[in-house]
DNA sequence: TCGAAAATTTATCGAACGATAATATTCTTC
DNA sequence: GAAGAATATTATCGTTCGATAAATTTTCGA
């Protein structure tokens, strides 16, 4: 018998555990979870098992223990990779209006930046969404609720504006504009290789400006 | 004897050609090519030769009399996508100072994210860049070149600024923001299917209104 | 400390892949 | 219209891949 697919599921958020597992395995799973999101970051989604199983120092039929069938192990990479990335206190911080909205965004994103657009997180999310727009969908409305219209409401809020929950997709787009710029500075450095402006905080810093610079037209522009 | 390896370069640009070729080869070729961009752009180039000569209506053998190995009808995909993309009317549409800068470039941009921003190319510039950054890098910078760095002269001159070719990666990294965060645009429509904002044209306008508005402020920043 | 359970390894299967050789078909030219 | 070159197909090889079964080693509670 080799029914034992219900064990890949203690990788992830605290689901059942029918039987009380070790804490080596524990870290035994998160270990070939780390191998392999490394891994895939470097060839896609079509690496190899074997190599996954090489940098983790096991052997490859062992994935399988812990992971039903390779897919299983793509979605275990997936909520580590996504999930495990959003700070909870960005969350509060985002919404702190005795700090300026511009302000807020600025840290916020100097923070961001260096968890989300590093190398393995980056190649991984373009790799996803090639491979699987569901998933990247899911994750980019996250992106587009617990960021950017965020960043509308807030900003709307600071000119006077009404403090209205919806923002359409017209009014989202210059706020996707500055999160696509930020993503693509990361694409060109830690993808391509390219030589980009070395100062990440500064390029930050001119992208707000850019958005504060052009919002309030746009906003105006749907009255709703 | 199967000595015929010369035989896949009449697919690109015009290099000797030692045998007379047949017009039904040429044809038979570019389908050959148009078919594997297709399978590539959506599954990656790890895509199968046989579903390229399925899709072709040929037999899998048959590829290799007309590209030696799958890395050349690869490096083929890559002249026809990348290359054949280039509208040389844009060199000089981009140079024409009877225009005002802004309008040149939006001008430009409409075209542009017509061509080069739709599924197929697309998909396959975000392909290859994860899979051989070497290829892309190359063409990231006649981007830079003949896009990002003209924006910057043009504008400079426009604005009474001394006519340089130099521009500093920090310098160029506002223009970067405007066609990343249109590739981006791009990426979410064609990759993701997330809803976006309906009007292309309004977010090109858009990001260059952003572009202009603090364009002025980074070319002081440095004055080389 | 002993024995069962858990963890890990060795060996291997069938499918899919890139690539090659041998054979058959089609086209061109005299 | 026949000969030869060019084009295309059938059959197949060796490799790599995800996955499974069986045997072995390690771990831990009674």
């Amino acid at each position: 018998m080799t029914e034992l697919s219900n064990q890949g599921d203690f990788v992830g958020s605290p689901t059942l555990v029918q039987k009380p597992m070790r804490e080596a395995s524990r870290r035994r799973a998160r270990e070939i979870v780390s191998a392999a999101a490394e891994h895939f970051s470097e060839v896609g989604f079509a690496g190899s098992t074997r190599e996954i199983a090489k940098r983790a120092g096991v052997t490859q039929p062992l994935l399988y223990r812990y992971f039903p069938t390779k897919d299983d192990l793509i979605e275990a990479v997936y909520r580590t990779v996504y999930l495990e990335r959003w700070n909870q206190d960005w969350d509060d911080a985002l919404k702190d209006r005795s700090i300026p909205t511009r302000q807020r965004f600025e840290t916020f994103y100097r923070e961001y930046v260096q968890t989300a657009f590093t190398p393995i997180p980056l190649r991984l999310s373009y790799y996803a969404g090639l491979r699987d727009a569901d998933i990247n969908q899911w994750y980019n409305q996250l992106i587009e609720e617990l960021i950017l219209k965020q960043l509308v409401r807030e900003h709307r809020v600071e000119l006077g504006l009404p403090d209205e929950a919806y923002v359409s997709a017209a009014q989202l787009e210059p706020a996707w504009q500055i999160h696509g710029g930020l993503m693509h500075y990361g694409w060109r450095k830690h993808v391509l290789n390219l030589r980009v402006a070395p100062n990440v905080e500064q390029v930050i810093s001119d992208n707000l400006d850019m958005y504060f610079c052009v919002a309030d037209r746009i906003y105006a522009r749907e009255s709703k």
